[in-house]
DNA sequence: ATCGATATTTGAACACCGTTCAAATTCGTT
DNA sequence: AACGAATTTGAACGGTGTTCAAATATCGAT
């Protein structure tokens, strides 16, 4: 009894349902035809695999996180920060959302036009247009990175191995060996919030440093 | 015919070979039973399951990598920079090494000693040791974000969808919404090591900046 | 050298995965 | 009402990780 039900958008919404759910391990051909109430072959009318469709949530999500610019009269550091604030905000929000996005293929151009703003900043500060994607592109791998490891950190499902908890961890470093990073553990995944602004405004000091090399050799 | 020509060491060693010849989607059971001459359901007495199998090579590529320290005797700037070089060449050595990386719990206690020269380097520059602590992490996770992003750049495999290419990309790029994104376009995937060492730069100028700050304010 | 205990491997199965495709069914138009 | 196009079915193929009783090999003690 095939009754028309299905589409593009209908697959891609059940998709995000699953990620919800389930994380990116989730989201599969039967697990989505079942939420759609459908064979799961049906899918493959609307979507050419699986892969492309998981590129093509990549593109929502990026286009998503995109929606609340920066004030553009704002100064280029504030923009700068606001914009990654906004990035590691919009990873957050989907379950696996860095994971997701390191390495998937965007889609859609219009989701590359989100470093617009951050470049024209940069540019403007006084930044070559070279050294502003460079800059742009640090800022966005530190995010890619930070956000994979505050996201696997506490993943809700949660395979908590009793070995790996910090308490459990921090005696059996060698504090002879390893003074510091035995010491370190008291501050280990504590304050993410914080931390994360810790190297966006790192980074944003070195630009200013780089910013004012550059003025004092011309 | 059982023959005792299994051990741990060995299953570990074939999953290397595996991923130098295919990646990490290369590494499978059969395919792994098959480079051993041996049955699927054999490795299971050696290794708990397929995860901890790359957690347990994830350590081992940490272990490796941390081999040769940077000169504790250089300035603490300098051993930043070395430490990321180092780290960022250990990624590239193995195919798909940060993807491998990012979110997998290493299994060695070793394994987090490496962060002991970065911190003792910081923590003696004048940073506290929660500082210290966040700044490294901040290469850190810079370096893993670009790893990432770099080694999905150039695939062996390579799937390169026509679509896809800079050259093709660009010019569907809207120029007149996204003039310095389509200017960029330019600077895209060129100088891979320089833009590295750009990002790396920038963060420790930013570190300096921060040091400087603090011992003002004091 | 043989036995017995232990360590290791087999072989087969189970449940899942993505994907393909002819055939069946429904829909929109004429 | 009927035709053609759009859509879904149902079943299959080859792949994945994983489990487990049974079969075999290895080693230590007698």
């Amino acid at each position: 009894m095939p009754r028309k039900t299905l589409s593009r958008e209908a697959v891609v919404t059940a998709a995000f349902d699953l990620l919800a759910e389930g994380g990116l391990g989730a989201i599969t051909a039967r697990a989505l035809a079942g939420k759609l109430g459908v064979q799961p072959g049906a899918l493959y009318y609307h979507v050419k695999d699986m892969n492309t469709l998981v590129d093509e949530m990549a593109t929502r999500i990026m286009l998503d996180l995109t929606g609340t610019p920066a004030d553009p009269g704002a100064s280029w550091d504030d923009q700068l920060r606001t914009s990654a604030i906004q990035l590691r905000a919009g990873l957050l929000r989907y379950r696996d959302g860095a994971k997701l996005f390191a390495g998937t293929h965007l889609t859609d151009d219009e989701s590359i036009g989100s470093m617009e703003q951050p470049l024209t900043a940069l540019t403007a500060a006084g930044f070559g247009l070279r050294e502003a994607l460079w800059a742009w592109q640090s800022f966005y791998n530190y995010v890619i990175g930070y956000v994979i490891e505050e996201q696997e950190r506490f993943r809700p499902d949660a395979t908590v191995d009793e070995r790996y908890r910090p308490e459990a961890r921090q005696p059996r470093i060698d504090v002879a060996r390893f003074p510091l990073t035995h010491a370190a553990g008291a501050y280990f995944a504590t304050d993410a919030d914080e931390q994360f602004i810790f190297g966006v405004q790192t980074l944003i000091l070195g630009l200013r440093a780089q910013l004012a090399d550059n003025q004092a050799s011309t």
